[in-house]
DNA sequence: CAATCAACCTGGGTGC
DNA sequence: TGCACCCAGGTTGATT
């Protein structure tokens, strides 16, 4: 469940870690090939073998490695991926499917359970096509009330599907989502142009504030996310609803007990009574 | 164009 | 204790 602030955490320290060194050599999983694949007839391993990382940026959950070559390294941990910076001694960790050695004696592991992550090697026009179909990121100015308000005007799908579209806002998942509109006091199956401009300025401060209170905890770890020193995140224990409501909790808010239903295909957990439904 | 849903995976949990 | 089954969700692509 990597999404914006775990993609956050992990570029932030793959930064200190990777920018400046070298891919000195990889190995690929012989039982998962196709971890490490590319666009535009690039052949991946010769491509990474002696280049150097450039920079290390997110767009949405996407990480995105700039190389000395002017190609890019897109990873996406979909689910359950790793990214790992450790010495190259340590053994393979588990899940393990791709190392890349770096000239600084660390190694890059990539990891993932359920083989749902990928390692792309793009060229430049790539990245920028990428970009252009992702929405606005949420922790920029161009996230504001005015924009939001007018985007959903023409949406009347579930506010909760809405804001899991990644070509509206880019880098929100299902916890983010859930957490938002509980601090918004947003039933999920609102249709999304019902809300009025009190309701959206609300949703907007709700999102910024549950990201930026994600980050600053280093993610939320439920069972896999881990950052690339292997640390776990702590901001599980700040959530106020999601993953509580098929345990049977009550609002942290109000005690009523929390509701839970499938909403756009995605479990979903709020509060009966501080988000009523509308309409 | 927008909404919906299956498919991709597999460890961990549940129920019998 | 063992086993069958179900569930989790980010993205893509097919379908409505």
């Amino acid at each position: 469940m990597p999404e914006l602030p775990e993609v956050e955490t992990v570029r932030r320290i793959a930064h200190k870690l990777v920018v400046g060194r070298r891919i000195e050599r990889l190995h690929v999983s012989e039982s998962f090939p196709c971890v490490l694949n590319s666009e535009g007839g690039i052949d991946p391993v010769s491509t990474l073998t002696g280049a150097t990382i450039a920079s290390a940026q997110r767009r949405g959950k996407y990480l995105l490695f700039e190389l000395d070559s002017g190609l890019w390294m897109v990873v996406h941990l979909r689910m359950t991926g790793r990214l790992l910076v450790m010495d190259r001694h340590e053994p393979p960790v588990r899940f393990e499917h791709l190392s890349m050695e770096l000239d600084n004696g660390m190694d890059i592991r990539f990891g993932d359970q359920r083989k749902f992550g990928r390692v792309t090697v793009v060229p430049p026009d790539a990245v920028s096509a990428l970009s252009g179909r992702l929405g606005v990121e949420p922790l920029t100015a161009d996230f504001t009330s005015a924009w939001l308000q007018s985007a959903l005007q023409r949406r009347p799908g579930k506010i909760k599907s809405v804001l899991l579209d990644q070509h509206l806002i880019a880098g929100l998942g299902n916890i983010y989502v859930d957490e938002a509109l509980f601090r918004a006091r947003i039933h999920p199956l609102t249709p999304a142009r019902d809300l009025d401009s009190n309701d959206v300025e609300h949703l907007v401060g709700a999102i910024v504030d549950v990201l930026e209170m994600a980050i600053r905890n280093q993610g939320t770890t439920f069972s896999t996310f881990e950052n690339p020193y292997g640390e776990s995140g702590s901001n599980a224990a700040f959530l106020k609803v999601y993953g509580k409501g098929r345990k049977g909790e009550t609002c942290p808010r109000c005690g009523t007990p929390l509701a839970r239903a499938v909403v756009g295909g995605r479990g979903t957990t709020w509060c009966p009574h501080c988000q009523p439904a509308r309409g």
